[in-house]
DNA sequence: CAGTCTACTGAGCGATCGCTTAGGCTTCGC
DNA sequence: GCGAAGCCTAAGCGATCGCTCAGTAGACTG
């Protein structure tokens, strides 16, 4: 694992452009806090000593708390739309494409699932502008899911009437991850992520 | 619809059971604002002044303003456990009665998406002896998902290799309605859950 | 009509909030 | 060797937090 990394990261380092090391330090404590007990939970003292640092470190490096969640966002949803891009990249035929994407989706939700709470708990907390540039990577990240659904059934290979609806409900399954995901369960992400990626090929009624 | 109800209710009343009148209207506002701003960004002030009240008229009717949270943490959650008690009623088969049980569990987390977001979102802010309460009703709706799965499969009306695993993603599939539904959306809660149901059913390989 | 009770207001308590500021230490170019 | 710049601490600002409490208005009881 790369050094400074505080955490499992199965996509390379979701953090490592965070630089330097002290408002990655800083960041890593938020998402952690913001997890826990929530943005407006979380003091800004608390996240500095959770760096290592006193109070009035953190505005050396980020201009106000809300500041802090926005480069939180926009880092994992930029992991997420990387990972889903990835996942699919030379991948042919409709259910492979499919079942590749699910299972990155999922798998990634399960890995990250504390930083998936912070996004999918918080986005309320976000200030109006950078909502609006956050909710243009969500729109791009559904627009994914519901891409491969429609090639899918255009092709035939799916047996779908609501193309809409089930898209949604396919990207629903794979978030709904972080809120349900125990690293101590029984389940690895990869198996999570086999399981969605088998369940949502059963909602497409794709031919086995 | 009944008197003194703020909002569509399906259910005959989530709230009929809180009285006298000023603690439902506190209780409904607390809703209200803790689906917006989250447990804690909403004062004991706003919620107040949302029933019409000051200050400290929250202080006679509830203790604190955990046991506030823990009071409509309680209600929502037994609604939901009536409704799925209510919806398998008196229905026989296996794939009709996880139609039944999966169309309710949608169709209540649309209609009720605000209250449904509170709980979801701000389990985590209640106290650990309130928070055990909530777990326990909580492990009797999965129970409840997962014994349909169980007994269609046993029967062999359903080809399910993963019970637990399918139950459980039925059951996410249903509670994640509340994080985007909008009621000014193209779908209808009963919509919703039709196709909640629809897509259940082919998760677990039923018979058409 | 006096006495009691309940529901509520408005002021205010101590604590904590996000954030600023003064100042010190370290590292650097020149 | 020295001023500039960057990163940090400690103290503290005004605002707001959850919550308390003395006092009041109105309904009910005997």
């Amino acid at each position: 694992m790369a050094p400074g990394s505080g955490s499992a990261d199965g996509t390379g380092g979701m953090w490592a452009g965070i630089a330097p090391d002290a408002s990655r330090r800083l960041l890593l404590a938020a998402v952690d806090s913001f997890a826990d007990l929530g943005y407006h939970g979380t003091s800004t003292r608390h996240i500095a000593a959770g760096a290592g640092m006193s109070a009035g470190a953190l505005y050396v490096h980020y201009r106000t708390k809300a500041d802090l969640l926005f480069q939180i966002a926009l880092t994992v949803h930029e992991s997420v739309l990387a990972e889903l891009e990835t996942a699919v990249e030379g991948i042919e035929g409709p259910s492979a494409r499919v079942r590749a994407l699910m299972y990155g989706f999922a798998r990634w939700h399960a890995r990250h699932h504390r930083a998936a709470r912070v996004i999918q708990n918080e986005l309320g907390a976000l200030e109006a502008a950078h909502a609006r540039r956050i909710a243009a990577i969500r729109r791009r990240v559904r627009a994914l899911v519901r891409e491969e659904v429609r090639a899918g059934a255009a092709a035939g290979a799916f047996d779908v009437a609501d193309i809409e609806g089930t898209a949604r409900a396919m990207s629903s399954l794979a978030i709904d991850v972080c809120r349900w995901y125990r690293p101590e369960g029984p389940r690895s992400p990869e198996e999570i992520g086999a399981l969605t990626a088998h369940l949502s090929l059963r909602m497409l009624g794709a031919r086995s």
